[in-house]
DNA sequence: GCCGTCACTTAGTACTACTCCA
DNA sequence: TGGAGTAGTACTAAGTGACGGC
């Protein structure tokens, strides 16, 4: 962490999603949350597509104890061997010189591409996908699939990339996924009200199966899901069912309920056969509707189907939860593409809203979702060009932000003491946002969402005030729930300064009032923006978390480590962003059970080691009165095993303790969206630690420019 | 300067497919 | 070989922040 950026362990361990509520807050007005048409239209048909244009502390113990223990062995074999090959000394800049123009020959490119599209199209890919269920071989990482992954890959990184916006120049897909169309019920599944059958209408019975469906969660025993629920419901029934259907409490979904356990059931029971056929008709529909062409490159799309009917839920205590999502249908979708590809085709019947040709966004289709009132986009993978140009320009913004966080520090503590409240109140927001770690806080419409808060849009409730604090002095306890409705709850020593401030801006409000009654972020924003261009509040938690993992990575990993407790480290490392960040999850529900099974597990590894050297030293013992070789030979063998076991042993202990600290924490999200993956790459490449035991296959896809790009000296 | 809209990133969870071990 | 446990993936909600119109 950076400087004093400390955390307290207590904000995992008392963190849950909890259900506050909150009173409502005076400035909200109650306004109908509904989007217009878009306007620009004129100005995109403008758009040119011409090729000429320019082509722009906690685990303190833990880590002690067991990095002696590991350190025992080092696994000289898992040294990885250096097969990297030779690349530019000098680290790429983002802004890097431009390269020579590449030709953009944009006809229809569909067919045509990178050999793995050959591969994926060819019967042979059909055979191979046979062959492996077979075989049983997995899908996955590892080295059989290694093979397959293709030898060429596009360094877009290398690359000139598009300037003023222009995002692409030639896309063309094949438009969206739709949901499956409703299957009615057999006529043997019925629905009771008030103790009798009932036949509902097309209509209400689907809506009535979504319930179903999720009969044995807890959301469908709220009251605020049972109402939303129910209202939206009888809007689907026919006006003799409404009148029929008057109480929610007297339907009987439950026959309902038990066919879709029993087809879920007969799902998992299918053959072999009927599993590779409904796996080859999805990889079918993949190949169709997964891809698309953009530029020249055919680039894997993240989310090709369109999201299906069901009920609305929302995280925490969401006002909507259990409302009707509809079903979505070609005349609510937007297509955009370019105009001189070949433009996707809606179902027979049916027409699209509007087919649009605007480059200057990175989204092929969108829709208006109806419980927000938001729009949906169909958007490209992580892997894409798009979206790793992206996500590289982002860790420079970071890494810019390191360049000036000294003097940006020093000015907002300088604005402690300024005579003007609103400059008070951002210089201390600001501090939270880098000491915390905590999001920025937009304002949020009340009565659309959860009542969750940032650091803007704080409240005199969610700050407790300890003049001292089990031996600390200025303490500022934080009891708030965060996007997600994640809490959380951290007790916080602060400079004194900082607490004063604090006591004045909370003087003489009610609890449910604003603590930045002259702060915003936007107010925020514009300020940060002065102090750096193009700085903004969720800079700082990038930079934090990338600076946290690079410093903890140096802290507590050495070169005579072996791997596995190299990769404990790292993990550690890991762990401390995630902390800051306050990613936390649910404890997996076989947590406990599968801690008990590695137990025992450990226990009897232990066992068999203690056997294993009982052995070794009566072999000893023999071998010393025997002196032969065959009995030299039995006291090697023996030494072997127990090493072997205790290796083993070794091994089961680390996966505890790296379970146990990870119970309530999510490590995937700092990993995936805010560290900085060249840190973790040079880390690799300097330690000898292989990718794969770092990155997964998706996420060496994800950063495939930075494990390009990033030697060994790499620094953040 | 405020507000609404839009585009895009960040987030946790549910489900599925795979691995490993008896 | 089958089942339990887990890692990976898909899904979609919930944030951030830019921008334009009034």
């Amino acid at each position: 962490m950076s400087g004093d950026h400390s955390h307290n362990d207590s904000q995992i361990d008392s963190g849950s999603r909890h259900n506050d509520s909150h009173k409502h807050k005076d400035k909200y007005k109650d306004k109908e949350h509904k989007h217009k048409d878009h306007k620009k239209d004129k100005e995109r048909e403008k758009s040119k597509y011409s090729n000429s244009e320019h082509r722009d502390s906690s685990d303190k113990k833990h880590r002690d104890k067991d990095k002696e223990r590991l350190k025992l062995k080092d696994g000289s074999s898992d040294k990885q061997k250096d097969k990297h090959k030779e690349k530019k000394k000098e680290e790429r800049s983002f802004d890097g010189k431009p390269k020579k123009e590449k030709e953009n020959g944009f006809e229809s490119p569909f067919i045509k591409s990178e050999p793995e599209n050959d591969f994926y199209h060819s019967p042979k890919h059909e055979k191979s996908l046979k062959r492996e269920l077979k075989k049983g071989e997995a899908v996955t990482d590892g080295k059989k699939k290694a093979k397959k992954e293709p030898e060429e890959k596009w360094k877009w990184w290398e690359e000139e990339r598009y300037t003023d916006g222009v995002k692409w120049k030639f896309l063309e897909h094949k438009g969206p996924v739709f949901a499956p169309p409703y299957e009615p019920l057999p006529s043997n599944v019925k629905f009771y009200y008030d103790g009798k059958y009932m036949k509902l209408s097309p209509g209400a019975e689907e809506v009535a199966t979504f319930f179903a469906k999720m009969l044995d969660h807890e959301y469908t025993t709220k009251d605020v899901f049972r109402k939303n629920f129910f209202k939206d419901w009888r809007k689907e029934m026919t006006s003799e069912e409404k009148s029929k259907l008057t109480d929610l409490n007297k339907c009987d979904f439950s026959e309902m309920s038990e066919y879709f356990k029993a087809q879920s059931e007969a799902r998992k029971a299918m053959t072999k056969e009927e599993k590779l056929k409904i796996k080859m008709e999805n990889e079918r529909i993949l190949q169709e509707y997964g891809f698309c062409v953009m530029d020249n490159h055919k680039e894997r799309i993240a989310n090709f189907r369109i999201e299906p009917p069901g009920l609305f839920r929302g995280r925490g205590d969401h006002p909507k939860m259990g409302m009707l999502k509809r079903r979505i249908r070609p005349e609510d979708i937007i297509i955009n593409c370019s105009k001189d590809s070949k433009h996707p085709k809606p179902p027979p019947g049916t027409k699209w809203k509007e087919v649009r040709h605007d480059n200057k966004v990175t989204w092929l289709v969108s829709w208006t979702e109806n419980i927000q009132g938001s729009i949906k986009y169909i958007m490209l993978n992580p892997s894409s060009r798009i979206k790793g140009e992206k996500d590289w320009q982002k860790y420079e913004m970071a890494r810019r932000l390191k360049k000036c966080v000294d003097r940006i520090r020093a000015q907002y503590r300088e604005d402690w003491k300024s005579k003007e409240m609103r400059i008070r109140q951002r210089a201390v927001a600001l501090y939270f946002i880098d000491k915390l770690a905590l999001r920025a806080g937009n304002e949020k419409e009340e009565g659309e969402t959860a009542d969750t808060v940032g650091c803007c849009s704080l409240r005199v409730e969610h700050l407790t005030l300890h003049q001292e604090m089990d031996g600390q002095e200025y303490v500022v306890e934080f009891d708030f729930l965060g996007k997600d409705s994640i809490r959380y709850y951290n007790k916080v020593p602060v400079e004194k300064r900082v607490f004063k401030n604090l006591q004045l801006f909370m003087e003489d409000k009610e609890p449910e009032d604003d603590l930045f009654d002259r702060l915003n972020t936007s107010i925020l924003n514009k300020h940060l923006q002065e102090l750096m261009d193009g700085l903004t509040a969720k800079v700082f938690r990038t930079y934090n978390a990338s600076i946290t993992l690079q410093q903890q990575l140096n802290e507590l990993t050495t070169s005579e480590d072996n791997v596995p407790a190299k990769i404990l480290s790292y993990n550690r490392a890991n762990r401390a962003v995630a902390i800051l960040c306050n990613h936390q999850r649910a404890p997996p529900k076989t947590f406990e059970k599968s801690m008990q099974n590695l137990q025992t597990k450990i226990d009897a590894k232990k066992e068999q080691l203690a056997d294993a050297k009982r052995e070794l030293k009566s072999a000893k013992a023999d071998a010393k009165v025997r002196r032969d070789e065959k009995s030299k030979k039995a006291v090697e063998s023996k030494k072997k095993a127990v090493q072997r076991i205790e290796e083993q042993l070794m091994k089961l202990e680390v996966q505890a303790t790296d379970r146990e600290e990870n119970k309530q924490i999510a490590l995937g999200t700092s990993k995936l969206n805010y560290l900085d993956p060249r840190i973790s790459v040079a880390w690799c490449k300097k330690l000898g630690v292989p990718i794969e035991k770092i990155y997964n296959k998706t996420q060496r896809e994800k950063f495939a420019w930075a494990i390009d790009m990033a030697e060994k000296d790499y620094e953040f």
